[in-house]
DNA sequence: GTTGCAATAAACCAATTGGTTTATTTTGAG
DNA sequence: CTCAAAATAAACCAATTGGTTTATTGCAAC
């Protein structure tokens, strides 16, 4: 851990990206103006100017840190436990209570921008791919660490495993939202789940 | 069919709706401008209020449009089989084709619409629905169809079945385009086709 | 071939957009 | 306590936004 050496600026800063990033998330790039983020972060626009030079760069910091909030929850629900096996479950919870209990407003921070982006703001598409890796490969670590330790098939096709359930995850999400209904993610969730024993043997 | 009673109007209007549909699926609809449309449609920015009262109107008559393609094209790549398994694969097949192959530029009308107008545009979020209902129908439909025929085994969930196959499909054209590669939903199709079998009984 | 519907061109609107600057005040770190 | 760093308030910018109106022109349907 840093000492608390956090200045006023660092402070002002990370609260900007922080309204931010829930602004973004819910009302996307182009929907969010300038108006909107001082109104949500309570600061004005030469103080956002000062820190940001523009809303793209005010954009990338907000989804950086959204992203980090992501990972950083899915590492902490799968802590607590050793066996790739509880490990796997305490993440298929994690995203049963995603949409009750978000890690920021708005949905998946991921999905969100990935859609906005792709066509239209490159910086933005970079991270996402970026964070999609990270995720990618926090997923093959899990599947590897159950082979190791003999608890998943070792014929189990690890970088098919983490793709199919990064995809399906956020499919789930997406129909959910797009319900305003969690339970179309609960049912992927648990068919998700079923496939997982089947394909990586009962954990 | 309808006579070719196809007045002036009709074609200025369907042509106004196939431009903007594209515009919108790319860019979304707080990223499309009148501007936008003007250069897209070639048309004057009387003529697009003649036809349509504001930029929500034209963006749900665009959706709408380009959401029928989807569903007549869902439609037609099915309608040579009669068994549901072929019909299945017939269906994976479509969606295999679907980026080199796409319906309309800027990825899935319906994620792209979904994930921008879930907070903002309620008149959109609502069509989204409808169309994630009939596309929902057209799953159950076929899995039903299979359980008809004694192809498909009796017990598989059929609501489930369709709600894991939409997500599933979705994910993998989210994580395609986030890429720009269309690997990953490749590696979805596949990993789904196997869930299916064991599900559903080999087809 | 006429004529009425459809489209154009263009001016106009107030409001808002993203972005800049500067003088003034607040405040927190040394 | 001091003083520099940080934030404010506000004026300013040109450009663009979504939307309206009107006179003129073009064209296609009858």
């Amino acid at each position: 851990m840093k000492p608390a050496q956090i200045t006023k600026a660092e402070r002002t800063r990370q609260l900007i990206i922080e309204k931010s990033a829930v602004l973004f998330n819910v009302k996307g790039f182009a929907g969010t103006s300038y108006q909107d983020l001082i109104e949500a972060t309570g600061v004005t626009k030469g103080c956002l100017y000062g820190h940001f030079a523009s809303k793209e760069e005010l954009a990338v910091a907000a989804f950086e840190f959204a992203a980090q909030t992501l990972i950083e929850r899915v590492g902490n629900a799968m802590a607590p436990y050793e066996k790739a096996g509880d490990r796997l479950r305490a993440l298929l919870d994690f995203y049963r209570a995603y949409l009750s209990n978000p890690i920021i407003a708005g949905g998946c921070p991921l999905m969100n921008t990935a859609v906005e982006a792709d066509d239209n703001q490159p910086a933005l598409q970079e991270r996402v791919i970026r964070v999609l890796n990270r995720l990618h490969k926090g997923v093959r670590n899990l599947v590897e660490l159950g082979k190791e330790q003999g608890q998943f098939r070792a014929s189990a096709d690890t970088a098919a495993v983490a793709t199919f359930f990064i995809s399906t995850v956020e499919g789930g999400i997406l129909l959910a939202k797009a319900y305003g209904d969690e339970k179309p993610l609960h049912t992927v969730l648990n068919q998700l789940e079923r496939w997982l024993h089947l394909e990586l043997g009962s954990f």
